[in-house]
DNA sequence: GCTACACTTCGTTAGTTGGCGAAGTGAGAA
DNA sequence: TTCTCACTTCGCCAACTAACGAAGTGTAGC
């Protein structure tokens, strides 16, 4: 009940929402997800920090810069089919269409050279 | 994704998966879930709300009494595999479990000898 | 060492939510 | 019609949450 309450909650704000599915393509860093979703960082991190405990999602750290990815097939049950209905269900949604559309973009610059994409 | 995070919200508080769960097997009246929740009416009515506009239970008035049941086979796509997703991953709950045994004992009783039940 | 940078944690604030009792609504009983 | 009762709506309060900027942490480069 615990972590099946984690998990609804993690999934009961938007903007989570919209980080969450940004990482279906691949994992994102921190200033990536910053850049989409247009909140300070502080905000990005606490979010983030959310979907983890619910182990929807995993975080990597690589120097100064920290990597999420969704949770794959080591995760528990619920959290895997907890992914496939999101997925499932929002798949059509049109804000995340726009969000897919303004990542391919994002992902095309080192997370150095993000400040420039920030314009796009 | 509106109605995705209505599904979700209304999913990520305990006393309302509780009462979603309550109905698995079968309909029940406000004051069978009063008597489940120990919650004031007022409170439990609320919570019943949240769940339908979510959409993942309908609500049948009969006479002074209303009635509540799980969404059925015309509820959206979103709706019916929100559904199967929480019964399937809830099965084992433990609190859920006591619930299912309380409720045994109230289903037998009539709404108007409920005030009786509540002892036990 | 020191600085610069990516990120996290902390403290504050505004808005939301869950709880209650009181008042309101509407159907059945008297 | 009038009363009773099941439920809903309203108004309030306490607890929680999302947002921010400031301060803290730790790594890479000088």
């Amino acid at each position: 009940m615990r972590e099946f309450l984690a998990i609804t909650k993690a999934l009961s704000d938007e903007t989570r929402l919209r980080a969450l599915l940004a990482l279906r393509d691949g994992e994102l860093c921190l200033c990536h997800l910053v850049g989409l979703l247009k909140l300070a960082p502080s905000t990005v991190s606490k979010h983030l920090d959310v979907l983890c405990q619910a182990r929807l999602v995993e975080r990597r750290k690589d120097g100064r810069w920290a990597y999420f990815r969704l949770a794959d097939q080591n995760a528990p049950r619920a959290v895997r089919r907890a992914l496939r209905w999101v997925v499932q269900t929002l798949a059509q949604d049109a804000t995340l269409g726009r969000d897919a559309k303004r990542l391919a973009a994002l992902r095309c610059c080192d997370p150095k050279e993000l400040a420039a994409c920030y314009k796009s």
